[in-house]
RNA sequence: UGGUCUAUGGUGUAAUGGUAACACUACUGAUUUUGGUUCAGUCAUUUAAGGUUCGAGUCCUUAUAGACCAACCA
């Protein structure tokens, strides 16, 4: 069966143009970020928008920087911005920066002073933000409203010449003080920083404001369609204003509700005050939602355009479960990830019908899901670790692990039967003892037998030590920023990070950073950077799906 | 004493005046040498009230709810 294809709205104004022939049915989109932090996932659904677009629509679309205020923005942020977009597997025809524009936007503000449409203010701060009115009343004019073009072009052009302090002039726009829309009340369109920038360095001591900055980088660039969030929906206006009376291209602006996800933040200010309070260990530490972190996370490129894909675009204020984010990177993994044998919380089983010293390798598949995937060798003995919940002295029904007179396969290994447990002094388990069914052996099955349960092993003399990183949520809160009366650092999680120390089994001795894999029955994960031969570290990406419920017996 | 935007299952996105669809979650059951995967099934009178129409989730009116706007941030 045919499923109909549906358009998003933007795609809707987009086929619209196509079919008017606007701008020659040239799709031009760009993807703008301010250099002052990381990509967030956020920023992931805005940059699969952008490119996604272009390619469905042979457009084009450019990375350009919105580094129009010096004081925050840095380099680092510039290369890791290229990093993660070019990671998730995105190419930019042109990289720009809104400080490639700073002559002519100079230029362009001469104009509207000279238009009679923009003047320099002498006020305060305070003073201009006492004037500006509130939503429910309107402002008044500025004492210096009326000054001549001469005065206002002598003074703006001193303002670029150095000769006063920060703070202490402004150019505005001269629209109307009692405008409805608050943005239009005489905006500020350029401010005196006697800061150094990170690309321009000294050469400027005005920098124009994002309204003054955005619209008119757009034109130059001869984008066709700005994709915003909606909070921008009331500087279209100005954005408009701007291009009108200019008479420059005319980008147009849409707007579509930014991705906010259960148990997380996304602003780049509060993840900032995360990396600089050390709740976590940087930006890309593996708890955090910013591309770099779920990168190292184990989080795949494909799995998170995926995730983009299916969350949708709309002008609704949405809230995504981060479930549907898991079940993409789950979905991904699935078809990728070799299979290995892990033991986190290990109990020693011994075999006693196995001889001592003898060992054996077995050949285990490394991908039931993908036939091409191979197989590799396991080393099998007398004594061996399975995870301390595989065993249960008294059973609850139905379940399917191992118990005393009990019988499971160890995966692609024997069947075994439980005959005893060994307790120590205060009654812990210390040792299960087993017998191994004959002719059970995996692949070669003659035994007849069969079992409810396979669960998972590691030899005990060849397996390998683990440094093995488990994460939980950072916030424990659905919404951390949705409470006026809570900050949002109340709701962190004490126990987002778990360190454990795990038996692996040895074929992960030669594991690289960045390989992913299913440890069976229990999480896909990844290899740390941080990893070395000696001490090997690995990251959880997700727990795999659990359908075993105890309390249901 | 304002302006703008938005309202469809638990979550998100469709239905473009003509049978409310798809995905995720949750819960059943089947399959399974991973309690994974896979496969089947269950979960909505579309915020409310009026109106237009043969017919309204969709158009109109009013209400209600939520979001955004008073940074020399973007």
């Amino acid at each position: 069966m045919e499923v109909k294809e549906t358009l998003n709205f933007i795609e809707e104004i987009i086929e619209e143009d196509l079919k008017k022939g606007t701008h020659g049915g040239r799709v031009h989109t760009r993807f703008p970020p301010e250099p002052n932090g990381y990509l967030h996932i956020g920023h992931a659904k805005s940059i699969c928008l952008n490119f996604g677009l272009a390619q469905k629509y042979g457009g084009k679309t450019n990375l350009r920087f919105d580094d129009t205020n010096p004081v925050t923005e840095e380099t680092e942020y510039v290369e890791s911005i290229r990093n993660d977009v070019r990671w998730l597997g995105f190419q930019w025809d042109a990289e720009y920066y809104a400080s490639d524009y700073f002559h002519q936007l100079y230029e362009w503000a001469l104009v509207l002073i000279d238009k009679g449409l923009a003047y320099v203010d002498d006020s305060t701060s305070e003073e201009i933000a006492a004037l500006k009115g509130t939503p429910t009343s309107a402002g008044k004019d500025s004492p210096f409203r009326s000054r001549s073009i001469e005065e206002n072009r002598r003074l703006f052009v001193e303002m670029k010449e150095g000769k006063y302090p920060d703070g202490s002039r402004v150019l505005r726009a001269k629209i109307d003080m009692a405008h409805p829309n608050m943005i239009m009340r005489d905006p500020i369109l350029y401010r005196i920083k006697n800061a150094a920038h990170h690309r321009t360095g000294n050469k400027w001591c005005i920098y124009p404001m994002y309204d003054f900055a955005h619209g008119q980088s757009d034109s130059i660039e001869k984008i066709t369609h700005s994709i915003c969030t909606l909070e921008f929906i009331p500087h279209r206006a100005l954005y408009d204003w701007c291009i009108d009376n200019l008479e420059i291209f005319p980008s147009r602006q849409y707007e579509f509700a930014r991705l906010n996800l259960t148990y997380t933040i996304m602003s780049k200010r509060k993840l900032l005050e995360l990396v600089n309070g050390g709740h976590v260990k940087g930006w890309d530490d593996p708890r955090m939602p910013t591309i770099s972190g779920l990168r190292r996370r184990g989080f795949t490129p494909e799995s998170i355009r995926e995730f983009a894909k299916r969350v949708g675009v709309a002008k609704r204020e949405n809230i995504i479960e981060v479930q549907l984010l898991e079940y993409c990177i789950r979905e991904d993994l699935n078809k990728k990830a070799h299979r290995v044998m892990a033991v986190m919380d290990p109990v020693k089983l011994v075999i006693t019908n196995y001889p001592e010293g003898k060992s054996e390798h077995l050949t285990i598949e490394n991908n039931p899901e993908d036939t091409e995937s191979g197989t590799r060798e396991v080393p099998f003995s007398r004594e061996l670790y399975i995870e301390r919940e595989d065993f249960m002295e008294n059973p609850p029904k139905k379940y399917f692990r191992l118990f005393p007179g009990g019988m499971v396969r160890l995966k692609g290994a024997y069947i075994i039967v439980c005959d005893s447990v060994i307790k120590d002094d205060s009654g812990n388990i210390a040792e299960i003892h087993c017998s191994l069914i004959e002719n059970s052996r995996s692949g070669n099955d003659q035994s007849g037998l069969t079992v409810k349960g396979t669960i998972h092993w590691v030899s005990a003399p060849h397996a390998e030590k683990a440094e093995l990183r488990l994460y939980d949520r950072l916030f424990t809160d659905i919404n951390p920023t949705g409470h006026d009366d809570k900050d949002f650092k109340e709701f962190i999680n004490p126990d987002s990070l778990k360190v454990i120390s795990a038996f692996i089994e040895p074929s992960l001795k030669q594991a690289k950073a960045g390989i992913s894999y299913q440890f069976i029955r229990k999480a896909y994960f990844c290899v740390d950077s941080d990893s070395t031969p000696e001490n090997m570290v690995f990251n959880q990406t997700v727990t795999l799906k659990d359908a075993w419920n105890p309390s249901k017996g």
